[in-house]
DNA sequence: AACCCATGCTAACAACTGTTAGTTTTTATT
DNA sequence: AATAAAAACTAACAGTTGTTAGCATGGGTT
């Protein structure tokens, strides 16, 4: 009887949802069947069901874990003193590190969340709405004080997230520049971009 | 019973593929069913592969297309005798305006060639990546005749694909500024992003 | 009117889908 | 060693998938 190997500090559900993002990565989420899954996880199809409630429950979690954590990033920086211009750098630097470290969650949670289902398709959709306003009133704002040239404010957040989720392209290359050196030129050319 | 309507200068064929680009782009190629489909154009299923061999067939139309009418515009451009930083601009004019004026296809092919199956998913990377590497030799042109700052050229073209890809989020949001209003802020950052 | 072929239809196929029920095995606790 | 709980298994379900076969119908040409 094949076992599912947790490694430390994580339940079985956490494991088969870690597996889950890195099969929906690669194939999609429809792609994906339970199947499939099970084959990573080294388990039959039907015990997957004794840690997670159906495969929508999976996507629900990757999309939220990684909508939650960039609402309360962009929550902590918007409320520091900082210029903007600044926060603006502190926003594209962690959605750069967490695109880097936490890829395959946060790649999933960016591409695949159509395949939720109401409620929870709502629910995200809102989220993301109200980040990407408080993203650019943010920017707004820079602009209004003189430290961000004029410009279209969503048009800019639109470049700059999806600027940063061609992450993916960079993971997928052979030879990768280093993570620090991808930071810094992403960084040179998004906030120079905008820089008064 | 029910008659495929193509529109003027349009085969039968080429009125499915269109409905099928529209479809693969709301819901994704693989959660996307023939019946679906089929329903979409005023048929039944079956009467789909009069005029069509597979599903897979319709996929490639639409990847090949867009890919081969890019790279001829970048063969074009890049004999051309501009400057390394006007090619660069009128590349980023091109994918603006294929985006903007034919979002179905250019986004399906960007976002589903994954479902690609080979022989055709190999010939569909290897033309991307000739294409990139191609776009990213013009911008180390620029940089050697510092018309372009220092940086990582293949990174400078994956944030400015992608970049543009986020013109999704533009056609999906109610109060559009104006395509050439787009156009221009993006080109403010991206062009003025990377000039010396 | 007779013909034909492009294009539609219905019915069916085998494979695959997510999921459940019922049972057996493993693991942890006494 | 006995027991209870957790987690694996097999088998099966009802529905959906892409696709094919065989037949009906339509408009256009002779």
């Amino acid at each position: 009887m094949a076992k599912i190997k947790s490694k430390k500090n994580s339940t079985k559900k956490e494991t088969i949802i870690e597996a889950a993002a890195k099969l929906f990565r690669e194939k999609g989420f429809s792609a994906s069947s339970m199947r499939d899954l099970a084959e990573q996880v080294g388990v039959e199809a039907a015990s997957l069901y004794n840690h997670i409630q159906s495969k929508s429950e999976i996507l629900q979690e990757i999309c939220f874990n990684v909508a939650n954590l960039f609402t309360a990033n962009i929550e902590d920086i918007d409320n520091s003193e900082e210029k903007a211009i600044n926060k603006v750098e502190a926003l594209l630097r962690f959605h750069i590190r967490q695109m880097v470290n936490h890829f395959e969650k946060v790649y999933v949670s960016d591409r695949e969340w159509k395949h939720l289902t109401d409620p929870y398709l709502s629910n995200y959709q809102n989220q993301r709405r109200i980040y990407r306003k408080r993203f650019a009133s943010i920017i707004q704002q820079g602009i209004q004080k003189n430290e961000i040239k004029n410009m279209d404010a969503p048009t800019a957040v639109l470049i700059m997230l999806h600027a940063i989720s061609g992450i993916e392209s960079w993971h997928r290359s052979k030879k990768k520049i280093s993570p620090d050196l991808l930071e810094e030129n992403m960084l040179m050319i998004l906030v120079e971009g905008v820089r008064m």
